[in-house]
DNA sequence: GGAACACTTCGCCGCCGGGCTAAGTGTCGC
DNA sequence: GCGACACTTAGCCCGGCGGCGAAGTGTTCC
């Protein structure tokens, strides 16, 4: 028996856009660092301090210790509930200036993701690893239109791909680390908010971008989270998955 | 490819206490004058134009003139969706007066979310659809011993509830016109703010709601969205789902 | 121990948004 | 026509909130 809730306040808490941004990184249920949030969120560190802390304080995100860090992650999936059905009710986002919107392109064409790759980049080699058998499963949930129930169910622990014993013969031989480490599970996915498919995060995940980096496949562009498919990168990963990824690049 | 919604501009319309109100208020679905929110509200007539003015520019709801008045509604029934989401997760809201008190005691036990029914009603009439097996589906989320951590563990699963041939047939029996319409899903739920548990919405939901209207089992309330259940719905319940919905109606 | 790092707290500034009163527009009744 | 009524627009005040830099607290690594 609850008392009547006031809607007001909990719209408040969303109702800024960084505090948005915080959360919908959170969405697909990872726990992430206030300094990997202030950067979603596109603020300084104190500014998402302060964030973090009224979402904290209303309950919508806990937050946990580990090392140094400092680890934030919705509290309860209503959360993701309230905000997809405000995502459902809310106008289309509009660009405000030219340079964002080259920005937000390259983000849609290749970014990173916390630690891995996402954007149409991280959804192609995801198709890659699974055509390819590097990872079976996933109940064919890359491919097709993913709606909103696969995003809800794309919470938690849930891992539906799997590395296959080929396919880590395959990624060694590209150099990547496919060491189980410690805590963190080696196979995990988001669901992409540009291509609304999945992507392979995780501690594999992470690999794969490090790896890719290490090589001069993948370069850091001037923005934030923005990543570059270079000539080596190109050649490269079509030699090893037998596909093209040149719509990665820009045009 | 899809440009991601602006959620922050969405929550700003509702983030406000006076907004919030009025929104509650059409929550019924019905069209009310601008007085009459301005009054619900609590604030002064220009107060409460301007407040309507964004919500319609947003689309949140549609007004019409009607004589000298002019009428406001919710434009879609998203719109009291993400208004329940919300109370999901929002704080509760502190009492101010006893007519208050024993109005929020009424809206508890059985109340109308748009077009549907919710509170302790909505809920136990939503178990009496799955134990009868007319519904079907869902995680277990729905009952009540459904521990916090156990929720959690259930983050990866599919919400989905589905009406069985069965089910049909009994609704039909009872005279529910169970027709799929046009664009609205015939079948959606809500979690309920005052019992946190899922309540029937979508198509079906409203279908139920007007069947029991339409027998006199359920009457409004002096309140808006405040409902009754009757003598005769009381005991046309307890004999179409074989259950007592005694502890519905008031001491 | 001390430097580097991650994060929080503090203090200040600027601005957006809601509230009111007063005046303007349109509609109904006589 | 004129006044009463319903509602909107205009103009103003003010509180609250988000933003940052600087300083403070706790942790890790050498």
């Amino acid at each position: 028996m609850k008392s009547d809730p006031d809607i007001a306040r909990a719209a408040a808490l969303l109702a800024d856009g960084s505090r948005a941004r915080m959360l919908k990184a959170l969405c697909n249920g990872q726990a992430i660092t206030a300094t990997a949030l202030a950067d979603e969120a596109g603020v300084s560190g104190p500014t998402a301090s302060v964030h973090l802390a009224k979402l904290v304080e209303a309950g919508l995100v806990t937050a946990h210790r580990e090392g140094r860090n400092r680890r934030y992650r919705l509290s309860r999936p209503e959360v993701a509930d309230a905000l997809e059905a405000l995502a459902a009710i809310a106008p289309p986002l509009p660009v405000t200036s030219l340079r964002q919107s080259v920005r937000t392109d390259a983000l849609r064409r290749s970014r990173t993701c916390y630690d891995h790759l996402a954007g149409r980049l991280g959804v192609q080699l995801m198709g890659a690893l699974l055509d390819t058998g590097v990872l079976t499963g996933g109940d064919g949930r890359h491919h097709p239109d993913t709606a909103v129930h696969d995003r809800l169910a794309a919470y938690g622990r849930d891992q539906h791909y799997e590395l296959s014993e080929q396919g880590a013969v395959t990624l060694r031989s590209l150099g990547v680390d496919v060491r189980e480490p410690g805590r963190r599970p080696l196979i995990r996915y988001c669901v992409d908010w540009s291509e609304e498919r999945h992507h392979l995060s995780g501690a594999l995940g992470a690999a794969i971008a490090n790896r890719l980096f290490a090589l001069g496949w993948l370069k850091h562009g001037a923005s934030p989270r923005v990543v570059h498919l270079t000539d080596a990168g190109e050649s490269g990963l079509a030699e090893a998955f037998g596909r093209s990824f040149a719509d990665v690049r820009p045009a």
